[in-house]
DNA sequence: TTGTACGCGTTATCAA
DNA sequence: TTGATAACGCGTACAA
């Protein structure tokens, strides 16, 4: 009854092993730790490896291992410019390092995110990066039990799940609105899409700005839940001028919506900054280019995905960092479209 | 010598099969072909398995099945709002089925993408999704010798791999000259960034047009290897100003480029289009926003990456698409920018 | 520094 | 429809 299923043609470590004339776990090791070989069987391993054009199983070394070398990083847009900075952060940090990446998409929904944290949990990974401070309970004691790193981007926060890196989204809002109100602006409008919940709480900072300065009114509010575009940009500056024709500035909750209301101000002859102050968020390359230049509030996410991907290899080797939460701040980039001949 | 690892705790589907009173092999079946259980043991399984909190471990399942349920996809660039699109296509395809997908960016190196193909034949992917048709000739050796699905997106040329889904770079360009020609253009400048294999290919359909109308001139070219970005839109359009200051027209590889362009022509007082006609390529949202309105050449990036995952899918599943190499095409969005008074 | 023995958790194969 | 057996390819634990 030979019912094997050994495949002749594959090469293995045992092959790698016995044209080196070493034991398998020796090849073993001179991918684990080559150092740990003499030199003469450390290149005779080599050269076999290369020779049969060797490529190890990453499944059953998964499996004897009980581990991988994947980090799963769970992000709720692909669209967003701002996670592809983000991103690009992290894939460069972890470029040169053993470690690959597992990406997915939440699509900005917190059940999505338990389902496929589950997914990845399946799967060991050494480390994990997720968006936000706002998991399901479900998710939290899920994370919570797990034993790898996690660091959560974005936002920081009280009480880290493990790790965080990100910003105050309330603070960065506020101080955009105190520069509009340095600037002599007093009706200052807000423009919000998508409303996750850090548009939320950027919502919160600028409320709590206007109250401060006892200027809010809720007529000068204009949000929705539709995803940002330019266009939805145009669309909401002309909503916010039909309910208050008296403002005097805009903050938008990031550049599209920025950019947008500019070209909904050239469409309506409105004078930028004279007429109607702007200032978005993110600052993205394009609002020091444009016609005027825009205002923004600068966030470092490029630093902030290398960052936190530096953060999980560091606990993975042993060099846990000292503070387990970074604030990497923000700055608001004033512009010619908020500057106010006061 | 009891050196066992057994681990005590740990839910494996030998536990799940031991209370549900079948055997492992059962329980395994459960989860992969249901409805070859008899409704009662089907039962049995699923309750033991929700009692017990079983996961199962894909690194045992990968090892023991040979294969894995992951796509893998390697695109040239993150930031680049194109992949973007076509990465959205990919996930929502991907997102109802039983694959996943394993991202990777190649930078746009050719021997990124060599390296990075080796790290995921090593995980034996269901299925590969690759950028172009300029691989390595050791990356087509590899890929035309794995037993897998590979759709190759973003272009469609002679010779597939396996499968592909694009469209013609060179036509595309070549209908937007068409179009800026048929406005009575003449002096029509190029600008081009990056100058991947795609844009190079622009810049030849460019080339063709213009020799066909007998307007070539080399100065009317400006490019550039820099990464693309509105800011370096301003500067190409200067340079091109310079070399050619009797432009009547500029085409640009992508839209970030023609926005740049529609600045400089602000900061200069040039009207658009009467003095210069600006079309772009890709045809992002902020194209038929702007002021005025942008033209652009519209591509399908969103299908293109939704029906590669879907092509990897259903050839898994056996039925095989009819046509290997899919043309999507392409259609030219005449806008204010480049409306003529003929 | 190198090797022996065996387990990792699942599925393929064959038989009933 | 169900089950027994072995195999998947590698790493861990321990010994030498």
């Amino acid at each position: 009854m030979a019912r094997k299923r050994i495949t002749p043609g594959k090469i293995r470590l045992t092959e790698v092993a016995k044209l080196a004339g070493v034991s398998p776990i020796t090849a073993s090791r001179f991918f684990r730790t080559p150092e740990a070989l003499s030199v003469g069987k450390r290149a005779r391993v080599e050269s076999a490896a290369k020779e049969l054009g060797y490529v190890p199983n990453l499944a059953a070394r998964a499996l004897a291992s009980q581990r991988t070398e994947v980090v799963g990083v769970l992000i709720p847009s692909l669209t967003n410019n701002v996670f592809a900075d983000v991103l690009r952060g992290i894939y460069d940090a972890l470029d040169g390092s053993r470690y690959s990446i597992q990406l997915a998409n939440t699509r900005y929904s917190i059940l999505q995110e338990e389902r496929l944290l589950r997914l990845f949990l399946a799967q060991k990974p050494a480390g994990l990066i997720v968006t936000g401070i706002n998991q399901t309970a479900d998710s939290r004691a899920i994370m919570e039990s797990v034993d790898c790193p996690i660091v959560q981007i974005m936002e920081i926060g009280p009480s880290p799940i493990d790790m965080m890196i990100g910003f105050s989204h309330f603070d960065a809002s506020r101080a955009a609105i105190a520069h509009l109100l340095a600037q002599g602006c007093r009706r200052i409008g807000f423009l919000g899409a998508r409303m996750d919940p850090r548009v939320q709480r950027r919502l919160d900072g600028y409320q709590a700005a206007m109250n401060d300065a006892a200027l809010f009114d809720p007529r000068l509010v204009v949000t929705t839940a539709v995803p940002t575009s330019v266009t939805l940009g145009g669309t909401l500056f002309a909503d916010l001028l039909a309910k208050a024709p008296d403002i005097d500035a805009v903050f938008c909750v990031n550049d599209d919506l920025a950019l947008g209301a500019l070209f909904e101000c050239k469409r309506r002859h409105m004078a930028v900054p004279d007429q109607i102050a702007i200032v978005g968020f993110n600052d993205l390359e394009f609002m020091s280019s444009s016609v005027p230049t825009l205002s923004s509030v600068r966030t470092n996410r490029y630093e902030m995905g290398r960052d936190a991907a530096t953060m999980v290899i560091e606990t993975l080797e042993g060099r846990r960092p000292a503070e387990p939460v970074v604030d990497l701040g923000f700055s608001v980039m004033e512009r010619q479209s908020s500057a106010r001949r006061s």
